[in-house]
DNA sequence: CGCGACGTTGATTTGCCTCAACGATTGTGG
DNA sequence: CCACAATCGTTGAGGCAAATCAACGTCGCG
């Protein structure tokens, strides 16, 4: 059951009983995408909040010279949001793409509306989550401060495996915030030592 | 009063009654922090939120190679936190330093789980900050990628006036990214334009 | 006054980008 | 199943943005 993965990544942030877990999933639906296809493109206003349980997405903005620059991958396990346009209502800057045949379980904005008045506690999810998310980003942009171009390959590499494995070197260049010769540069180059 | 600014910036986003805005202001106790003092040094565990109502901090973290990178900056009406020391009670990669006299209104750790406890509403104002919090620092991370140091220090004083007029040209390259040589010399070819 | 932090400027180096070309791989339609 | 196009990864030449290192005058402060 793919609700099994979305229970577990509740539980990790609050101890929910079963009837109430039960009742946070009974929110979400399944929704299959194909490989290459679309959930969100710019423009439009995010309505919803998605949860990866199959396959695997990229997030991404195209800015004003026409890079694509990738904010993270949501594979298995990973929630597809976008904080902003969802939070406000107002149209996102994000394209959220299938990289692969995929399955994300799906909550409204509406819906969850309802569930924060109807669960309170799911506030605290939220702000569990959320407060995790900085926490990452804080630590991501330092990276981007302070290391190499190398070393954040390097870095991503160690941290996500099981993504860098499934995706191409274009789409990790774009995450990395360099171009994909470069990145084809540093790895000829890691190899000689 | 310095708990106007805190009952201001908290209603902004949740709608307390006064009864309520009262009873959280009353787990905040004042600090004041002279020019240069240390609020949170790197490896101490953060135990405590603040919230500025007077002077001005600087956010920063130094790294392997000495380097001081400035995460963010708060003065009045902005929040001083470590997200991730305060939630994980790790030890701290931060520094919060005041760049001036100031005052703080300081929330501890083991308070705010018991106003968590005591008005679940609360978890909703965090959930709210951290969201917000959470956008603006992807957006930020975007920008790193998509502008030249040029554009950033020029979104930088746009965006931020009353923080840029304050603090020294060093602190700002600290916060872009940048060596403080480069930024002179981004300054010195902008009055030629 | 004298010291330390600051801002500035120049010379040089380096990390990364741009543009262009090429073979290898993947995908697709006939 | 093949032919062709599209995408991918690689490599090289050249250029630019930003770092590094060093020197210097200025200012605020003890």
């Amino acid at each position: 059951m793919s609700y099994q993965l979305l229970k577990e990544n509740i539980r990790r942030n609050v101890n929910f009983s079963d009837m109430q877990i039960d009742e946070i999933c009974s929110f979400f639906n399944t929704k299959t995408v194909k490989k290459g296809e679309y959930l969100l493109t710019q423009g439009s206003i995010c309505k919803f909040e998605g949860f990866v349980t199959k396959g695997c997405f990229r997030i991404f903005i195209i800015d004003t010279k026409g890079n694509e620059n990738i904010l993270y991958f949501a594979a298995e396990d990973w929630w597809l949001i976008d904080t902003d346009s969802f939070m406000n209502q107002t149209p996102s800057d994000l394209y959220f793409q299938a990289l692969e045949d995929s399955e994300v379980l799906i909550i409204q904005k509406a819906d969850k509306e309802r569930l924060y008045d109807q669960l309170p506690l799911v506030e605290k999810l939220f702000r569990i989550m959320s407060q995790k998310a900085l926490a990452a980003w804080q630590k991501r942009l330092i990276r981007n401060h302070c290391l190499t171009a190398k070393e954040r390959y390097q870095y991503f590499l160690n941290t996500y495996p099981n993504i860098a494995s499934r995706i191409t070197d274009r789409q990790i260049a774009g995450y990395l915030g360099i171009t994909h010769e470069f990145l084809s540069k540093i790895k000829s180059k890691s190899l000689k030592n």
